[in-house]
DNA sequence: AAAAGCACTCCCCTTGCCAGAGTGCTAATG
DNA sequence: CATTAGCACTCTGGCAAGGGGAGTGCTTTT
């Protein structure tokens, strides 16, 4: 297994595959590489690099006397190689400038951002933000709606709100009593946090009879204070796209069925976005965690407010898909997710 | 232009053409149907009959010497004849029992909705709140976020829930009486009531200063008091079982754009399922309204308790539905949505 | 080391052909 | 008089054969 050391020429030549492929969709040959190639070289000397590349693994052949396609493992490289030192194309710079105008919430932002996104890259955009335990909270409301009905409203520090209808029966002085307790004792803290310590305190007192804990318990059991939001958190816009770039429509209706399933996109944010690194992070190989996703890839970033990560953003697209620009136009409204969400606090 | 009065005859020959395209997809021709028909007609006479049909608008032949295929007005016509006291399978009934269970609210019944219908009729299954202006309040909620930042939470009596994040410098102290007038005064009233008289008064008092009015006037205007949910309030799913029925990639694609645009689905649904009447409506010949919807149907229902609507639930699918089953699902959701809110309240 | 030449492979588009299903019309039949 | 049988005709769709095109690997030449 020979491991060549990627010298000058070869990276050369894999770079213009690359690109070509990602231009065309079709395998390339060494006839076409060598017209569009500045230095001339002849199609017999491209066919030897080629060669050498498949032995190394970045090439593929569909078949034996077809051209060759780039592996992931060609991506990879591909992608570590490029500068990212691009510039937004004035069109996209404008969509960005028109969609963002006016936003305040963080939910605003990424419903815009999804749609951004898709509309930009051609492709899926996608958008969340973190519900997860790890938020601050700011404060919580509760309300008797009808009999038996009571709404609670958790909001947090960055500005998520999350409401629910729980089927109770506490009076409103009750519920004004229970949200002043957990308001007083827990603004600041993480959810995750409260709920363990309101967990205990349940727990210690429950011998007792104290009605205040009692409607909290009730509360909490409900679900009251729990802020995961089922479906709702992740915005996925642009499957439409998919449709002209999928050939195979078994591999497209799979596609499609996995991206109406937002937990699974949660799930995939969450694995490869949750960090505190600023750049842009793409991830190819999709079908790792999710099969239906195989030739995809991912393009994202975090979605920050100075040190704290409040969600992500990502573009999903085939392994052909524009990387530079998408790299570039994820970044750009990471950026400005920072920029618009720290001037308004 | 012979408008031959619809026999016996006729009717059952329609009936059996439109059955068998629907399950088959292909132009039915004579021979076919006379094999499948109880009482044996000859193809010969069944030709004449088609003909018939032809000559009245009931049926087309994609070309010379091919079947069949029923138009637009035979799909209604059979639609008008089905008897409509059909069961729901086992299997369905199941899936829907198992779906319903513990909701309390009408955004999270709309979205079960959404994924059920969809389930059960492999087609697209579509659900949403009226979020109009003729729900009444039930009341409003007002805080400060950060600086500048305010939180607006709207109630209605059908329990659905909005909030939004305003960009407002407000005193909370400041926020709460305005909170107070508010639902001291217009509790129950319509939305779109409040908003005229609120509009009103802070016209009449604009000269004089009123700290109040002030308040509420910045409110106003930032939209605090808005209930329109832009595409929240619309739940679309299953539109990955397009791709299995939709053959020409060029409408799958326009199809599935338009599914993304909620703002044409809510106009589609507030069109023509805005109405007091209990009974399912079947639309056929979407492309009036929506041209990428050619050959699709609506099959839908009001969603209401008691009298008041309160959303609407429906099915989007080829003219080559299973009408009968969807008809009865859908019924039966609409019925259970009647059944459930109303128990809770 | 790079290029040229050559024989070979494989895909895919085009063409031609034929079976099958369907139709409308006319003539026969109960 | 309604129904059926027969017939000539039409259109589609699948299948097979054939050939051009693009590409490869290997060998030889520069």
């Amino acid at each position: 297994m020979p491991s060549p050391s990627i010298g000058e020429r070869e990276r050369e030549i894999l770079t213009a595959i690359v690109e070509t492929f990602i231009a065309t969709g079709e395998p390339v040959g060494s006839r076409t590489l060598s017209r569009s190639n500045r230095e001339g070289l002849s199609p017999a000397s491209i066919r030897n690099v080629m060669a050498d590349l498949s032995d190394a693994g970045y090439l593929e052949q569909p078949h034996t006397s077809a051209g060759r396609v780039p592996t992931p493992e060609a991506y990879r490289y591909y992608v570590e190689q490029l500068t990212g030192k691009a510039r937004l194309s004035h069109e996209s710079e404008s969509i960005i400038q028109d969609s963002f105008h006016g936003i305040t919430d963080v939910q605003e932002f990424m419903e815009r951002t999804s749609h951004v996104l898709s509309l930009i890259s051609h492709n899926v955009g996608v958008a969340m933000a973190t519900t997860g335990p790890r938020n601050a909270l700011e404060h919580v409301y509760f309300s008797r709606l009808g009999d038996q009905k009571v709404l609670a409203v958790v909001v947090t520090k960055s500005g998520l709100v999350r409401d629910r209808v729980l089927r109770l029966d506490i009076s409103q002085a009750d519920l004004d009593l229970a949200a002043r307790y957990i308001n007083d004792n827990f603004r600041g803290w993480t959810m995750e946090a409260m709920r363990a310590e309101l967990a205990r305190r349940i727990e210690q007192e429950r011998s007792e009879y104290d009605r205040l804990m009692k409607s909290i318990e009730q509360l909490y059991n409900q679900g009251a204070l729990a802020t995961e939001q089922p479906s709702q958190a992740v915005y996925v816009e642009g499957a439409s796209n998919l449709v002209a770039n999928e050939q195979d429509r078994q591999h497209l209706q799979e596609l499609l069925k996995t991206l109406e399933e937002k937990q699974k996109i949660v799930e995939l944010l969450g694995a490869y976005l949750d960090t505190k690194q600023e750049a842009v992070r793409v991830v190819i190989g999709l079908d790792e965690a999710l099969p239906s996703m195989r030739n995809f890839v991912l393009i994202g970033a975090p979605a920050r407010v100075g040190d704290e990560v409040m969600g992500s953003l990502a573009v999903i697209g085939p392994t052909r898909i524009d990387y530079q620009h998408t790299m570039t136009a994820v970044s750009y409204i990471a950026r400005l997710f920072d920029k618009i969400l720290n001037e308004s606090e």
